[in-house]
DNA sequence: TGTAATTTAAAACGAACGTTCTAAAACGCA
DNA sequence: TGCGTTTTAGAACGTTCGTTTTAAATTACA
């Protein structure tokens, strides 16, 4: 009844997501999308809205293509305390090999974004909860079945998994260096192994 | 022999910082800088180049006064143990009272500037490399007085210092919640605290 | 007091921005 | 085969960008 689009929505959306990823919302036009979507103006326009609103699909995608696929493999199928530590050399290894350097998309979007958006504050305050909240599930079932130390409730331990995550995040995207991130997270390790009942 | 500077150039500086430190490099422009600064931009441009070099300027004055400024008043004054601790306090501190959600501007500036430009990479990289060192220095310290653990070595854990630093200053930009900040280093002083010969 | 030098104010520069408009093109269905 | 509808291509909209220019104002020194 009408012609039909000349593109797949979800192929060009991963395109976009590449170049706000990269470059970030502001350094990214309209021209610059076009450009690499291989699409026109007006067809951005009448597919996704306005910037603002591709740039809210891209994030979303990504979201749900990074983290939440990382915390599909990893929970139920790993024991917890391995699904961390998959979880964090997953993280060093991307990191590392982000030649790019274009580090995470969602510290990115939290940075430049969000401070000044209600509603991405809130997209992106609502991913950090479910990361925290991935983290400390992980961390109560090895306090349930030993292999995790008891020594710091779920709840801090969960926290300061949170904050190495986005650390590594920021500093590797200044120095992608193994040994500093390896390094980084070695004493982590140590405080979930550590026993209790050695104090 | 000619007409003099009608202003303070440290004083507009100063202006500067505030402006790009809360909106960023590309979010804000000329006419941004003239009006908070008080000038025109031919005044801008004439008494600090371009937007760039100004950025520059800026970003050094923070780092100078911030960062440089609170090691300065930890290292030696305070026994190592209490140095490290007095440092993230004032940064979580810093954070919980920042209601404008500006950051750490040299966070902002690694995630925004220095990924594309290698001047500013530069830059940053080695504040991150002065701010480790900070760290090292502190628990080496700590590690002959006896005051902190050697469970790890002292190389390790100023990394995960670095690592949580960075975490911190991401974290409190969309969730400044007190409990959060407190609960995540308290894992981290308790493996400063934790005795190797329990093991 | 006149001259050289510098800073001001304000307008102007071309380029790029996000977005919209105008037609032509391409389909399903009558 | 036309008709209604949507998508295309590309020009165009007004605004804002970083930066420069023009000319008046202000100083120190001869």
């Amino acid at each position: 009844m009408a012609r039909p689009r000349e593109f797949d929505e979800e192929a060009v959306l991963l395109l976009a997501v590449e170049r706000f990823w990269e470059h970030g919302y502001e350094a990214t036009s309209i021209r610059d999308l076009a450009e690499v979507m291989g699409l026109t103006s007006a067809s951005i326009y009448n597919a996704f809205g306005d910037k603002r609103s591709l740039y809210r699909r891209a994030l979303d995608y990504y979201v749900d293509h990074s983290f939440g696929d990382r915390v599909g493999r990893f929970e139920g199928n790993l024991p917890p305390r391995q699904a961390i530590e998959a979880f964090f050399n997953e993280i060093v290894a991307r990191s590392l090999e982000d030649t790019k350097r274009k580090g995470c998309m969602l510290v990115n979007s939290a940075l430049e974004v969000a401070p000044h958006d209600p509603e991405f504050q809130r997209v992106v305050a609502n991913v950090l909860v479910q990361v925290e909240a991935f983290f400390r599930r992980c961390v109560e079932a090895g306090h349930r079945d030993g292999t995790i130390s008891n020594g710091q409730s779920a709840d801090d331990m969960a926290r300061m998994l949170l904050g190495m995550l986005l650390g590594i995040r920021v500093l590797a995207r200044t120095r992608p260096e193994r040994a500093l991130l390896e390094g980084l997270i070695r004493p982590a390790f140590a405080l979930l192994d550590s026993r209790s009942d050695a104090h």
